[in-house]
DNA sequence: TATGAATGAGACTTCATTCAT
DNA sequence: GATGAATGAAGTCTCATTCAT
């Protein structure tokens, strides 16, 4: 029963939602990384429980069970994919020349993918295991999707809605799935995969806009 | 149907070694629908035996474990994908126009992932788990992106041996991947991936040969 | 009985702690039966579990697998006869005539392989298959041995060490030996097999003391 | 079905039970081997099988189960032993002095102990697990008991029968032992152990027929 | 008679989850 | 609410033995 040393006045039950917090995040954290480096299914609740320091009994008390862990997981890589995406909302951003467009694209979920290397890699191990996940990271995709839809929509009006959809799936999962296989690369080799993924996003795109 | 070369007819040990055969494929079936439906971990080696209805011993007469099952299944799809290759080095492929051409590899393409949905489900399930299929599935792909960039070394000649090979694995897995996603769409849908495969493709192509 | 430091009267987790305790108790106990009646590997963990009257889980949080049982048994063994060892260093007994001395040791041991009929049974068992346990009774016979040197040479020095290590080796191991064979005999022949043992132990010794 | 290069005429049986018993003794001294490094319990019948290059079914043709190879090993053990007791019942053991006698008699078993190193061991490993081989290795020690008392008595005709039994008992057992785990000492030490053995045995036959 | 593939009961062990304290 | 010892269903794999050929 230690007693946080300069307890603020009018904050008494704050301490304990943000110790509780926390925990969550600890868990979370710790999670992602052994479901990364032993997979999901070697990974037992009492490891992440230890490594996060926190007692299993209380983990229990933030997550009903296991997948619960990873559908957590799972939101939080959908939230901070949200909030990246803002960004491609911002009215200069369809005004820029197509290959800046591309390359400021490639560019930041080149930054998301090394930041998040588990957002991918977790996804593709609980496919069709955990219906709940599936579900969180599809409409994650899908809100991306439809992002980058509008875009293309902005700079070029003449295509149907289809078409954008198309396009868009095309090329979210297809740079989805190398930004992830970049990861593992050789650094000479993964900076050729980023140059190469700009070069058939502009040429696929310059082949329906122009 | 190899006639071992000097053996009596009426083969007194064939039957035996044709039903240990035939157990074998059962078991490598059955775990394929299995892994696929169920994931590898959920999949039980009792279940697997129930479904080819064996006993779990003869299973493991045939499978030092469960991993071998894997293994096994990854070969299996190694040497199918070896055979549809061979079709690649035909030297009449390497005067086909580009777009027809490319419509070829992507419909062989199609054909291989409808018919083994499991060669890539599974492959992504135990990645990093069973260091052995991701060497038997990092060799087929191997193969597959040295055969794709003879094939384009052929046509035009300009380019380094590291633009082909970079060529060849962004094609390779782009394309892999969105074709097993393209299997779980709906059928108009899932034709129009195909499309798009081919015009993705192409045009990526033009942009560098042309 | 030793007590924590500062922990204050009543002791909160004490409970569990001995309940712990007894379970483990219990677990060795029923192993230490088990074990001599059915012998090693025909004792079944499960057996074990159900006769200690707890579930199979609650023995494997206790003990990391089957070996760890019998080192556990034998480290006790050890800690008992390290226990009844102590008398042999008390003073006195060098001055006792040797035949009363010799009388004493063969009435300890007796008392010993009586009441821990397990010591030898089980190490004959496991002997080359589980290291450990080798050890952790080596370990306890060469004490043994050592006190037995000792007390040799503080009544009689003109021999050289190897002399009394000898002279020890030889004695532990045939006394232990006879006193578990002993243990299966008609009491009548039970006894003139340790009057033998008195016997044997000290013609053996006044040929070399004397 | 290789037929035997030079069948002799007249003995068409005789090659098949040669077979057979040859067979028969490859798996006993197979069986010997595996059980000494491996145990009793680790060593499996179809180990036993191809170590001896006899087929599986085959060996279940000779012997009922596993513990019937056990026991033909008791009894090849037994049969051994009881050739070299022969000797102790020759007329002129009688008439030697004590301590030769006592020398040869330690040699002899050390010199079957050296070349039955399983005799104790297995023996002990299967200790109240197989009845039947306890039966048997214990019928060759009363027979070998039974020797050595007739022999101490025609020496010395002053002492009970019981008395005879119970010395020879003694020895038996306390040399059997000590010899058993002079075989993994070092040279040196075990030498030294066998002469120990000597000292004692002639003291304590002194002691009684003196 | 000889063979060895086939069998399945059962051994050891794990781990998500609970609940008494 | 917090804790972590306790639980037992279930998973992987073994191996003595059989029996169809």
């Amino acid at each position: 029963m230690t007693q946080s040393p300069s307890k603020p006045v009018g904050m008494r039950r704050q301490p304990r939602q943000a110790r509780s917090q926390e925990r969550v995040n600890r868990i979370i954290d710790v999670a992602e990384k052994l479901f990364i480096t032993q997979g999901y299914d070697a990974t037992t609740t009492n490891a992440i429980a230890s490594h996060a320091q926190i007692p299993i009994g209380s983990l229990y008390q933030f997550f009903p069970d296991k997948t619960a862990i990873v559908q957590a997981l799972a939101l939080r890589y959908s939230k901070l994919l949200h909030q990246r995406l803002a960004i491609l909302n911002h009215p200069e951003w369809a005004e820029l020349p197509l290959s800046t467009l591309v390359d400021h694209l490639i560019d930041i979920s080149e930054k998301f993918f090394w930041e998040y290397p588990g957002y991918y890699e977790i996804f593709m191990q609980v496919q069709g295991v955990i219906p709940e996940v599936q579900a969180i990271e599809d409409a994650a995709d899908t809100e991306l999707m439809g992002d980058l839809a509008s875009l293309l929509a902005q700079r070029e009006a003449g295509l149907d809605q289809t078409d954008y959809e198309a396009i868009a799936f095309v090329l979210v999962k297809a740079i989805g799935n190398l930004m992830w296989l970049s990861l593992t690369q050789e650094k000479p080799f993964r900076q050729r995969l980023i140059a190469e993924m700009k070069r058939f996003t502009l040429s696929y795109l310059q082949n329906y806009l122009e």
